[in-house]
RNA sequence: GGUGCGUUGGCCGAGUGGUUAGGCGCAGGUCUGCAAAACCUGUUACAGCGGUUCGAUUCCUCUACGCACCUCCA
């Protein structure tokens, strides 16, 4: 199995990948809170930890990756304080919090379809595991990290720091933690301004509750990742991801979780994907300068988002900008051309695009290539995955493979046919597999075939008008299509032709 | 104020102590009735000042600017 290096949080350095348990690999990921459409922001970590999870399978790991739901205990303003997101949507909309629970997942799923993000193994959601919360609850107040206030229950920390590292993660120290932290309004239950809830006492207002031995109230936001992880993926698993925004508090807070209520941080690799920025500031609910996917969806293909994402190093912050989807639209293009090509000349059917598809489980070990170049090009695209998700060099090597197609295409580069085979397989695998790419087009169940019989017709016309030297009435024809949305190019072995 | 990150050519965006990232755009060429596509060529940059070095965009100091987290945010 090829090695795996990924950039860990904890350590600030790449690292060789090991798992707990040779050839199985635990992944979780923090989900969205589902209380509005999913924008620009969200699509970084959907498409992200969608290709470490195709690229670990298709490396030969077998894969159990937890994508998490969060529909209770996520609070706005502050963590301990504001009103609980989901309920606040529910009473702006007059609806019954799960109403807009289940709207917005089935959005979100669907957004995160069309972006040809695979389902996670298992979409666990907070409300489910109140039970599994309460007993960690338990645990930590046995270990003596909590304490219990006016009905809620807070987490120690300074106590847990006494033992452990609060901040390991974010690289501060618990004094670090009180600069510039709000003072103490005299009105809060908690001991400590860095105190975080575990269990929050419910007013009697409240819908979203649960009956708990500290009367009725509702989770703290940070526990749910803990126990669900832990639920799923056991004590220790291998890879916890989410977007670096969420690093401190909530990460730092589940490991401290953890390791007060199961004695391990239960982590082994932390992986933080970084922020998409407009005008180099975060896109964010806060500022108000998202855009939804949906909203998105209109003007660039989901495909095109996915591509523009891939050009970028998931460590990096990506600047969205027109200028850029126009240039990744043109990029992606490029490439679906050279693989519709490529799979012609092979002979062989592109692969059918199904959702939740993934790439062949056990990659090759060596390339059977010929040709030195598709060699470079094999083990570039392979490098650059296995260096930290490197996915704009593997796109730099695909380039040059389109490049090698195009060229073979014309006559200039000549291929064997295991140069050929080659090509395919890294095609089916990797651009198609581990990256995620589909062709939108030929993906909508093709062109009908009343549509393709009028273009086989129409271009029978014209080319029968070209034999004829009659170029109006050929231009005419091809401006008309053009009109309608479908480009008509001549190639030495006659007219070809797409929709736009 | 604390912590951390960044500053790359027209735009997006990789990477490296000495050799082409890549995409998009632009210019020229080949091909073509024309166009499109494709191919070839060119466009050669690493915020500023010092330092280390035979040599720094790449390491170190400082400066400027920007950003993120420290409230909820993917």
């Amino acid at each position: 199995m090829r090695e795996l290096r990924l950039t860990n949080t904890l350590s600030r350095t790449k690292e060789l990948f090991v798992p707990v348990s040779e050839g199985r690999v635990g992944m979780y990921v923090c989900g969205p809170t589902v209380y509005g459409d999913a924008h620009l922001g969200h699509a970084r970590p959907g498409v992200t930890y969608d290709v470490l999870f195709k690229l670990l399978t298709h490396l030969g790991y077998k894969v159990r990756y937890v994508r998490n739901i969060t529909d209770v205990g996520h609070l706005e303003h502050d963590a301990d304080e504001g009103e609980d997101k989901i309920a606040k949507k529910a009473r702006l909309e007059q609806l019954e919090p799960m109403e807009v629970v289940q709207a917005y997942t089935l959005r979100y799923h669907e957004a995160m379809r069309m972006l040809n993000v695979a389902p996670p193994s298992i979409e666990p959601r907070a409300s489910g595991h109140i039970i599994e919360q309460i007993e960690a609850i338990k645990k930590i107040l046995d270990a003596g990290m909590a304490y219990e206030s006016n009905g809620s229950i807070y987490f120690d920390v300074a106590k847990y720091n006494e033992k452990y590292h609060y901040g390991i993660l974010s690289g501060r120290t618990l004094e670090d933690t009180l600069e510039g932290t709000r003072s103490l309004d005299g009105q809060s239950d908690k001991r400590a301004p860095y105190d975080f809830a575990l269990w929050k006492k419910a007013e009697p207002q409240h819908i979203m509750r649960w009956p708990s031995p500290w009367g009725d109230g509702f989770p703290g936001w940070h526990l749910e990742c803990s126990v669900m992880g832990e639920k799923y993926l056991g004590r220790e698993f291998d890879i916890h991801g989410g977007g670096m925004d969420l690093m401190f508090p909530h990460h730092e807070c589940e490991i401290a979780q953890n390791q007060a209520s199961r004695g391990t941080r239960g982590v082994r690799y932390w992986v933080h994907n970084n922020m998409i920025t407009i005008d180099g500031k975060k896109m964010g609910k806060s500022l108000g300068n998202f855009i939804t996917l949906f909203d998105l969806y209109r003007k660039y293909s989901p495909m095109t988002i996915r591509f523009f994402i891939l050009q970028a190093h998931y460590r990096g912050t990506l600047d969205f900008s027109d200028d850029a989807l126009a240039a990744a639209r043109k990029g992606l293009k490029r490439v679906l051309q050279a693989a519709k090509d490529l799979y012609a000349i092979a002979g062989v059917k592109a692969p059918e695009y199904s959702y939740g598809a993934l790439p062949a489980t056990v990659a090759p070990e060596s390339c059977t290539a010929e040709s030195k170049e598709v060699r470079t090009v094999w083990e570039n695209v392979y490098d650059a995955l296995c260096d930290d998700l490197n996915t704009p060099v593997a796109l730099a090597a695909i380039s040059e493979a389109v490049r090698l197609i195009n060229s073979y295409k014309e006559g200039s580069v000549k291929l064997t046919k295991a140069d050929i085979d080659t090509l395919v397989q890294l095609f089916n695998d990797v651009v198609f597999g581990v990256l995620g790419l589909c062709d939108e087009e030929s993906s909508q169940g093709g062109q009908s075939k009343v549509v393709e019989g009028l273009m086989q017709m129409v271009l029978e016309q014209r080319a029968a008008a070209k034999a004829a030297k009659d170029w109006a009435v050929s231009d005419h024809i091809r401006d008309s299509l053009k009109a309608l949305g479908i480009v008509v190019k001549d190639t030495k072995d006659g007219a070809e032709w797409t929709m736009e």
